[in-house]
RNA sequence: CGGGAUGUAGCUCAGCCUGGUAGAGCACUACGUUCGGGACGUAGGAGUCGGAGGUUCAAAUCCUCUCAUCCCGACCA
């Protein structure tokens, strides 16, 4: 391409819309237009990056041996009432009718339109197992569209459905998914860790999620340093009970004034004792009515993902109003405990495990020091209730806990019966019966990948992409083309050899200062740079310089064409 | 959907408090100079001041309503 002949500019100034870094370069660099909240338009700089990601994604998906399908965005709304899913879905679905009043839906995914696809086209058990794929525009009208193209209402998915006779083959073809993931976004240059997840409203069994590491990430992970590689979503890891027996008591309880003393750090400052000595006390609406109460170490975070599968606790988990907890304690919060409490009662592991610790006394301005479990109080149910936290040990067995933040990009699930059932997907067995096939489902967001790439690969002066998903493999930077004929001579010979060859080549043919088209080359975050110029042709040596070298090298004139061939990376 | 903020030229923003002829920088057009790290000069085009209503002799500015966008809480690829 040449860039003399492409309309989109780069902007200096950060449009202010933008938050974090991959939407300010995506918008700097005009590789996406906004249209509206969470709507995009992908120029065609930007589209040549997101085509390659596709690419990659398309090719390891054939690999692995799932067909592509293309199935509609706009469903009818009988296969989501059929699912159960048209009144679960909320106002995330975009819904809408046509002329004749009927209903539908633009597809947020794709579970039921593929299930329906199966049901009809799968009728033996020699079929089995399938899986189907797509590259496909989805619709969800998030509550807060944000962060540019990484969470977007309108956005490219790639979604892929398998089909299985029984559990076994089910995990065979998760494992060939899970395979082909770790495939991808190592050939997309990305830095990702596969991590176990919860499978959330989609439901289903086994899940992991393929977690791009930036700091910028929505979501935090738990990352084992040691040799188990053990990684899971922080909403997910288990807290291990500590090994540590509990320490026994030294002293006697205590009630304490605390006047205005209302949260965990200013108690402790108040008491002068560390926050890891205190017991903190949350109340939460119980699923029969009424309150139920969690106790963690003052230090931890409750952990709402856990707490809310404990029998007798609502879910989804919320927060017991003002007024229950009167009801239940006859005292505000910020000054509860665990002590004569009258509702049911957990407690986490860590908290179980202090001795003379400090909590509220269900007594306004007051809280209790030195409380012993058992002696003060019933030893109440142990349980794991708390988000994991930095140095805690592996839950894979080795090594501690580093708190990391992951961008998703791609999920895959063990779905199990869950569609097929209520939609009645069938396969005849050998015997001639019926079986209710097994689903696995495999999710990857195509557009989020192309702002993880950039948030994970930038620097000061723009993207720096990997170089399989770069918009070009190669900037030719000509300066002073419009003087020198040789100059412009030797770019137009270059750019026509390597563009036979095949390699992604933009040629910088506008009439803008040397500066300018440095700038804009770094901004845009092609991989490798070659000038053109009178003093390189003159001395035999053109100078090239990689994205991510902080220098130039000289490389012979006639070696360039070679070793820009030789860069273009193979699929 | 709650809470907070912002809407003025394509972009970044000033002007609003204290009402009186709509501004700057970037970008764009023309010409000249310049030409290895986002040049400079001259001239120019470009805005129903988000929209509607009100107050006033007079509204970008004050008031009311409305729409949109962004940020903090909720979901997920």
């Amino acid at each position: 391409m040449r860039w003399s002949r492409y309309p989109i500019n780069t902007v200096k100034e950060t449009p202010s819309e933008a938050e974090v870094i991959s939407h300010q370069l995506m918008l700097r660099a005009g590789l996406i237009r906004r249209l509206a909240a969470g709507i995009y338009t992908w120029t065609p700089f930007g589209l040549r990056a997101l085509r390659k990601v596709e690419q990659i994604i398309r090719e390891e998906m054939d690999r692995a041996g799932a067909l592509e399908v293309l199935m509609p965005a706009v469903q009818p709304a009988e296969l989501w009432q059929e699912s159960g899913r048209w009144e679960q879905y909320g106002p995330e679905l975009l819904r809408l009718k046509d002329r004749h009043q009927r209903d539908f839906v633009i597809g947020p995914t794709h579970e039921e339109v593929i299930t329906d696809l199966a049901r009809r086209e799968l009728k033996s058990y020699r079929q089995l197992p399938v899986n189907f794929y797509q590259i496909q525009l989805k619709f969800r009208d998030e509550i807060r569209p944000r962060f540019g193209v990484m969470r977007g209402r309108e956005f490219i998915m790639k979604d892929a459905y398998s089909f299985h006779l029984d559990q076994a083959s089910l995990q065979e073809g998760y494992d060939l998914m899970r395979d082909a993931y770790v495939r991808m976004f190592t050939r997309m240059g990305l830095e990702f860790r596969p991590v176990k997840a919860d499978t959330g409203s989609i439901g289903g069994t086994a899940s992991e999620e393929f977690q791009v590491l930036a700091d910028s990430g929505e979501d935090a992970i738990a990352v084992s340093d040691g040799a188990d590689q053990y990684a899971a979503n922080l909403e997910l890891a288990p807290a291990l009970p500590p090994s540590d027996r509990r320490p026994t008591a030294t002293s006697s309880m205590q009630k304490v004034a605390t006047p205005g003393q209302k949260t965990i750090e200013d108690v402790a400052a108040f008491l002068k004792v560390p926050t890891q000595r205190t017991v903190k006390l949350l109340m939460v609406e119980g699923s029969e009515g009424g309150v139920v109460a969690l106790a963690i170490r003052g230090d931890h975070e409750l952990n709402a993902i856990k707490a809310q599968k404990l029998p007798g606790v609502a879910s989804p988990l919320r927060m017991a109003s003002r007024e229950a907890v009167l009801a239940t304690t006859g005292c505000e919060p910020g000054f509860l405990g665990p002590v004569d409490l009258k509702c049911p009662l957990y407690a986490d592991h860590a908290a179980l495990a202090l001795a003379d610790f400090v909590c509220g006394a269900n007594e306004v301005d007051h809280h209790l020091t030195s409380v012993n479990w058992g002696r003060d109080l019933p030893e109440p149910t142990a349980t794991d209730l708390r988000n994991v936290a930095e140095g805690d040990p592996s839950p894979g067995g080795s090594g501690q806990l580093r708190i990391r933040r992951g961008i998703e990009v791609g999920h895959i699930f063990q779905l199990g019966r869950k569609y097929s059932e209520a939609m009645q997907a069938t396969v005849l067995d050998e015997a001639g019966k019926p079986i209710v096939m097994f689903m696995g489902c495999y999710g990857i967001g195509v557009t989020r990948i192309v702002a993880a790439a950039i948030e994970q690969n930038h620097d000061a002066a723009g993207i720096i992409w990997p170089e399989p998903i770069a918009p070009f493999t190669v900037v030719l930077v000509p300066l002073n083309a419009n003087k020198s004929e040789k100059v412009r001579a030797l770019s137009e010979q270059l750019y026509a050899t390597l563009q036979q060859a095949g390699v992604d080549v933009l040629l910088d043919d506008r009439d803008a200062r040397p500066g300018v088209k440095f700038a804009d080359a770094e901004l845009m975050g092609i991989p490798h740079r070659l000038v053109i110029s009178d003093r390189g042709i003159d001395s035999g040596n053109l100078e090239y310089r990689h994205r991510r070298a902080s220098a130039n090298e000289e490389w012979p004139a006639d070696e360039v064409v070679n070793r820009l061939i030789a860069a273009h990376p193979k699929a």
